[in-house]
DNA sequence: AACTAAAATTAGGCGTGGCTAAATTTCGCT
DNA sequence: AGCGAAATTTAGCCACGCCTAATTTTAGTT
């Protein structure tokens, strides 16, 4: 059994490994399993596997940790994943919340070569449609923390543009229509429960302050900085 | 175990299945052992199963047959394997001789909606890059072109290229190292009787026009069109 | 420090889809 | 028709990844 044979669960238990040790969490059975929807003991038994093979490190009542062997591997497939869920997003035309289920079973296809083409087919995008950093292929991040979607903004906030997240033809000459440049700082009036759209202020070409609605796409779309 | 638990092992079986019964060929244990590279023994195992399942019709020492559910099932996978390819080929730039064994894991993925946006989003196409028919998603195939092995035609005859008949890694690698794409023009200047090679003039990638001799065994396994 | 509840591991099984070796059926040939 | 070789099936085994039940370890409370 070599680290090579890669196989749909080894990849599960790492991405699964990974998504916890993301989040600053243990990595104990118990949680593992209750994501990938099995039991306990199932998780013992594959901690074994994953610690022979070299990808995570395991103690006993200790609970995981990846290795860099593991950890770049998992990165990996979370590059697949973001990668194939901002095509079937951006190309194909899915919603962003229609995709998770189906890159989960494309993320396990083995091929490199296509990954990198489809990620240079797409311009190598940096986030994916839910804003989450799509690893490049050497594996690094480009960092989001400070950035938010400006859906999730609150009345009275002060943001600024400092990304977007579609790369859509109709998608960036809207942006071209609304006046929005990367930097534009805007002051957010109201938050509309209704439809999710926002009320915005932001000066225009002329430097006046003029205000506008941003729908709930939108928005989803745009990656802000708080001020 | 119902036919809608879908496996890669039965799928796999299921398209071997079929690329028998698509060439008029009885389905035997040892012609699908030797495609799937296993045993035929368990084949015969297999065979129960997919029988049980209603996939096809088995009937012990004499062969498998596909039954209406399973080459259904079959002609999806077809599908969805030369649209796989397509997308390779032409949106990501692939050749011809590469893409096979990634399409083979592509196929398996469970989506129609999928699928279906990636045939619209390519614009239907009727070909895949290897001159095979793609069914539409009803599992209606496009009849094949007036197509004739390149190895029948005459000194002087203006032809394209619209298929292959085999589809061994060498052979497509060959295409690609003689720079043959589908729908090529070429002329035929001259066959040679001694050796049945054709001598034959095309562009090459930059337009200019160049002569190459064909070996009968290439040019038989080539599918031309007459212009 | 002892006890207990929660967490984790071990033991023992199961289904899938492979395998080898042995037995059986089919088929071509005399 | 019958014989032998080839094809096929059966029998019995294995690895993987999952399960339940029983056991062991850890950690929190008094």
């Amino acid at each position: 059994m070599k680290a090579s044979d890669k196989s749909k669960s080894r990849q599960d238990y790492l991405k699964a490994i990974l998504s916890f040790e993301l989040k600053g969490m243990k990595v104990s059975t118990t949680s593992i399993s209750e994501k990938l929807k099995t039991k306990p003991s199932s998780v013992t038994g594959m901690f074994k596997v994953l610690s022979d093979l070299g990808l995570i490190e395991y103690k006993p009542y200790r609970g995981a940790e990846l290795t860099d062997l593991g950890r770049s591997e998992a990165i990996s497939l979370m590059r697949k994943h973001r990668l194939w869920e901002t095509f079937m997003v951006e190309n194909l035309g899915f919603g962003w919340d229609e995709v998770h289920e189906v890159a989960e079973q494309l993320e396990h296809v083995e091929s490199n070569e296509l990954i990198d083409r489809l990620d240079a087919y797409m311009g190598y995008p940096a986030f994916d449609p839910h804003g989450d950093p799509i690893p490049d292929k050497d594996g690094n991040l480009t960092d989001r923390r400070a950035l938010v979607q400006a859906s999730t903004l609150k009345s009275g906030d002060v943001a600024s543009i400092q990304g977007v997240l579609g790369s859509s033809d109709t998608f960036l000459k809207h942006l071209g229509e609304l006046g929005l440049k990367l930097g534009l700082v805007f002051t957010v009036k109201k938050v509309f429960e209704y439809d999710g759209n926002l009320l915005v202020e932001f000066p225009n070409e002329s430097g006046e302050m003029r205000e506008h609605s941003w729908s709930k796409k939108l928005v989803e779309q745009l990656l802000a900085e708080l001020k």
